[in-house]
DNA sequence: CGCGACGGAATGAACATTCATTCCCTGCAC
DNA sequence: GTGCAGGGAATGAATGTTCATTCCGTCGCG
């Protein structure tokens, strides 16, 4: 499993097809490229500015010279990079997922019991939520919003097949409670979702003793 | 407590104050109210376009004329029943707040075990869910918006205090975790709405048995 | 000097809101 | 009972604004 392929070419190293790769893998060949190693810097600054104004405003209510601005470029530059104002917030959306992506699959127990296993992701999500809480919470707000392209969509549903995948194996083992495989993703996801919103929303704290706690709410939750 | 406080003066019949009303009484006085019967309907068509729109495009995406077209009126009329698109946002807002408000304070089991009165809210939540899958889309999405006016913001608070009380209360007889209860209330209102995304995404279907399986995984995660 | 990156004014489309007009109900005169 | 006048409700084209996108002159680097 290779993480690189859930974004796109600029930040990718080329590699081997993934099997997560839900879309025809001819991306609709980039226009404007910038050559040179400056570019980065301001794709990268216009990627920022956009994150922290969708999660501000939302899609439809940021507007693309405001994003310049907060990036610090011209309104036209914007352009170089992106095709429109959908491929940003798709670059957005596929940057950040895959970010998440690869910090759960990184150093995953495979072997290990599933209480351990599960202690892995939850610390994993855990450590992305604080780390980049914008990037969180841009995330779960623009969950399957119309603008997302076919692409970020099937990153999505890659890693929900995943999960499922992984339940099914668990509950083989007994381990957790015999119930749809989707019900047990819904309501841990969802648990750690609702965390997460209210420390957004200053009503809780992120400590690391919060975190462990409802990790092991969310556990009891689910175990046989 | 009298959940007609917490809709608008069109709809509610006039009471005494409210506990929960967390704004000035005075709320500025409706510029246009057409007198006769006949208004009811066209703010209710208003209300019902508006709803579907706003959780399928949300709010800066979806346009006024194409509320007053699904709602069969002209782009003017609206104006005549709302002073602008954020009235009318907060106007659905607050309406369906109070539909679920009132849903879970009908029939309250005051003195009833602990594990029962979490069946009565959870119960209350699902048939809300399962009646209205829009509104239940629309509160979440539209949850904290900065279009949402300090009334709409006001029930949000409301609703929370009371559930942080009623926490507090029954980990005092100790039939919950003795952890925040900020957490706790944040893992099972975050279970149920990943129960009720995943079921809207058309992962999962919110039969009965469904909601009674998450349920007993929810209560699992909270109780002592 | 020449080429491409860059900024920001220019452009045309789309939007929220307004307003002059039409429609329709009601009550009254005959 | 019929016709008509008054007035609130409804309308949708018009308005001014804002937006996504384009265009073109400038500038820095080779």
């Amino acid at each position: 499993m290779n993480i690189h392929s859930f974004v796109d070419g600029d930040d990718a190293i080329p590699t081997r097809p993934a099997i997560l790769q839900m879309t025809p893998p001819a991306s609709p060949p980039r226009r404007p490229v910038p050559t040179t190693e400056r570019g980065a810097d301001k794709r990268d600054a216009i990627l920022v500015a956009a994150l922290e104004l969708f999660v501000e405003r939302g899609f439809h209510g940021t507007a693309v010279p405001e994003i310049a601005e907060r990036a610090g470029v011209g309104a036209g530059t914007i352009y170089r990079y992106f095709a429109s104002k959908e491929a940003i917030v798709n670059a957005v959306y596929q940057r950040h997922k895959a970010g998440v992506f690869a910090r759960v699959m990184k150093d995953f127990p495979v072997d290990a019991p599933a209480r351990q296993q599960f202690h892995h992701m939850w610390q994993a999500f855990a450590d992305f939520a604080r780390a980049e809480p914008r990037a969180f919470a841009f995330l779960e707000l623009h969950h399957h919003a119309d603008y997302l392209d076919a692409q970020s969509c099937g990153i999505e549903d890659g890693t929900v097949k995943m999960g499922l995948s992984f339940i099914a194996a668990t509950q083989a083992r007994g381990e957790l409670k015999p119930l749809p495989p989707m019900l047990l993703i819904a309501i841990v996801v969802g648990a750690f979702n609702g965390l997460v919103r209210k420390a957004y929303e200053g009503h809780l704290e992120l400590t690391p003793e919060v975190i462990a706690q409802a990790e092991q709410c969310a556990w009891e939750a689910i175990r046989a």
